[in-house]
DNA sequence: CTCCAGAAGTATACAATGTAAACTCAATCA
DNA sequence: TGATTGAGTTTACATTGTATACTTCTGGAG
């Protein structure tokens, strides 16, 4: 008696199989014939295409929070922070098609538990630098910070010789993490 | 003898129309048909349908730097950052199918020109308040924290209470521009 | 055991999309 | 005049998401 992992499993493993590999997102077709069934076979198990690649985001943000987790593990608050940046854009350079899936507006109003366990990481770690007042505008701008470099590096938008200023860019926003309170 | 504009131009502006409108990336065949052509028309005047998103997403792009240029207009340095970047973000609320296309990554090869003369205003500015050795990186990061926070949002991945914190976020990132230098 | 209701998957069909290939037709120029 | 060429059309095709109708298997209720 084998393992038995249902079909709805093995097509959002699928989809993430060829997220790595493709750099386009994957059709409904493609992922059920990687998952050795039907085209209309997923349809059992998801309401439409958007509602896998909902479930797949939903994964990748989980993935994600981990990286991030694993990150954090610094005694330094500032030093957790900027190494949680870091890890967030190799994470973007890492899975482009799976990261472009996650943040893309067709899925935006699923799996939103997911984003805030994965933002609550960078919270937490934040909480313990600044004053109440302003975690919520800093956190929000550190995402945003990467979350913006990653999309304009992964668009091709990004010159060589900038590519190498990410990591001094987000150096700087953390140094200079709340310089402007008063 | 009417002004005759040519259809690559009428096609770049049924395109924009659309999009004022549409959340989606057109259809080739919906811009051939607003355009008054047959599908196929389009492929006079562009290799595919690619080459003329690409050239939609310059328009976009020579659009969003006008408005930075006309918001840049003010006395102190960092506040006209700061209304740059609050520019940047209207305008990705005010166009957000168009905002979207500009940064997908199946154009990122074409156009070039026009982004690098977008980022310009900003990096000129950046440059009247940093240290050269600066500013590539910290015009970088502010260029990535209002693409961050648009790209969030559009993607409906804001609370509606962090919604408020973008411009305090902002504001927070343009006060402690310069603080993490020595 | 029998039977059958529902779950799970398949086969077929259809409309929309991007695009290749072949055609039409007017303007240009030797 | 007559060939050429640029601009557009028509037709055709593979690929996609998905609706509809079919099959097949399984686990109880009688």
């Amino acid at each position: 008696m084998d393992i038995q992992i249902g079909l709805r499993e093995t097509l959002i493993a699928a989809a993430l199989r060829i997220l790595e590999t493709e750099s386009e997102e994957p059709t409904l077709r493609s992922v059920a014939r990687a998952a050795g069934v039907s085209a209309m076979a997923p349809y059992r198990h998801f309401p439409d295409k958007a509602g896998l690649m909902a479930a797949v985001a939903n994964r990748g943000f989980e993935m994600l929070r981990s990286v991030l987790v694993i990150a954090d593990d610094k005694p330094d608050p500032r030093e957790a922070v900027f190494a949680q940046g870091m890890a967030f854009i190799d994470f973007a350079r890492a899975n482009p098609a799976l990261f472009r899936l996650m943040y893309s507006h067709q899925y935006g109003h699923a799996g939103i538990d997911a984003v805030r366990d994965t933002y609550d990481v960078l919270a937490r770690r934040i909480a313990s630098i600044l004053p109440m007042h302003a975690v919520t505008a800093a956190t929000l701008a550190c995402r945003s910070l990467v979350q913006g470099m990653a999309t304009i590096e992964l668009a091709g938008r990004l010159a060589p010789a900038e590519r190498d200023d990410v990591a001094v860019a987000l150096g700087l926003f953390v140094s200079g993490l709340g310089a402007g309170l008063g």
